[in-house]
DNA sequence: CTTTGGGGGGCGATTACTTCA
DNA sequence: GTTGAAGTAATCGCCCCCCAA
């Protein structure tokens, strides 16, 4: 009924799901020579003391995941991206041992980095193009990362395990608002549709009205339902089966032969008789 | 076998910062 | 130089699942 477009699948997210432990695989991008130093972010000019972060004032690191921000690394974008070599999904998948990893990786994040932090203010970090390019390829492959695939990836870009994480959550944030807004979009272009079909039906309704009323001898006929031609998806008349007055109506029968074997237009037994040899055609072309 | 508490991860909502027109 | 909108990194709180005790 609807004619609109079937509802667009924005193909956003990887086709398969990510299992929890899969053949490692190695990536390596055009883009990413062994010498590759990583683009300078945009607004990376500002000095380490613009953008002081209330949230996380000098010395006041307290958690374990405070103390993870902490001590990694800011995104360093003058750093050199060697050869990322993926290296997802290993062994057990580490749930168990995935606070392990990454401290182990954040420490020895902390350890490159400590003269660019100075421990001070973590000011809101850009991701470098190809970081971002990077990720982005991640993302195709899976939507979701086990331990040791956002540690892979911590490692190759140079960025905390966390960062990985939220840019991943992020990202399937804004995937699935995209598609929102695709599906939103579909339904308002069904519902127009529906709206002009419905103006449409009742106006058929309208006119089958005023024929009734202005042709009584239609009145006589056997009681008739309302049908839509799927071919030409206009609403027609169809006698209903009646069994009762199958004897007593021969001359009925005859003038209903008559018209059916030469329909003639606004006849509604004729119109019911092409409507329903065009479903015929119709089931037909569809069944070839 | 069931219950329970903790760890871990995902998600939605929100904040805060950056960039750009 | 200022401002508002858009984009996005980061945070918070909640929920669910899994697993060991």
């Amino acid at each position: 009924m609807v004619s609109s477009d079937p509802p667009v699948q924005l193909n956003l997210l990887p086709s398969a799901p990510v299992p929890r432990s899969h053949a490692s695989s190695q990536l390596r991008f055009p883009w990413l020579t062994d010498n590759l130093a990583v683009s300078e972010p945009a607004g990376s000019s500002d000095g380490p003391g613009r953008g002081l972060d209330v949230n996380r004032m000098p010395g006041m690191v307290a958690t374990a995941e405070e103390a993870e921000d902490a001590a990694a690394p800011l995104s360093s974008p003058n750093s050199t991206v060697s050869s990322f070599q993926m290296d997802f999904g290993v062994g057990n998948g580490g749930r168990s041992s995935k606070r392990d990893l990454e401290l182990e990786t954040d420490r020895a994040s902390s350890r490159a980095s400590d003269d660019e932090d100075n421990g001070s203010t973590r000011k809101k970090l850009r991701l470098s193009k190809d970081q971002s390019a990077f990720l982005e390829e991640s993302f195709k492959e899976h939507s979701t990362l086990n331990p040791k695939q956002k540690l892979a990836l911590a490692k190759q870009l140079n960025l905390r395990p966390r960062q990985v994480e939220v840019w991943f959550q992020n990202r399937r944030a804004r995937t699935k608002l995209k598609q929102t807004e695709v599906d939103c979009e579909y339904l308002k272009r069904c519902c127009e549709t529906l709206t002009e079909e419905n103006r449409r039906l009742q106006k058929e309704l309208q006119e089958l009205r005023a024929l009734k009323t202005s042709q009584p001898f239609y009145m006589q006929l056997p009681a008739t339902t309302l049908t839509m031609c799927p071919s030409c998806e206009r609403v027609v008349t169809t006698a209903a089966a009646n069994t009762t007055n199958n004897n007593n109506n021969n001359s009925n029968n005859n003038s209903l032969k008559s018209a059916l074997t030469k329909p003639r237009l606004h006849h509604p037994f004729a119109q019911a008789q092409v409507h329903m040899q065009h479903q015929v055609q119709a089931s037909k072309g569809a069944a070839a």
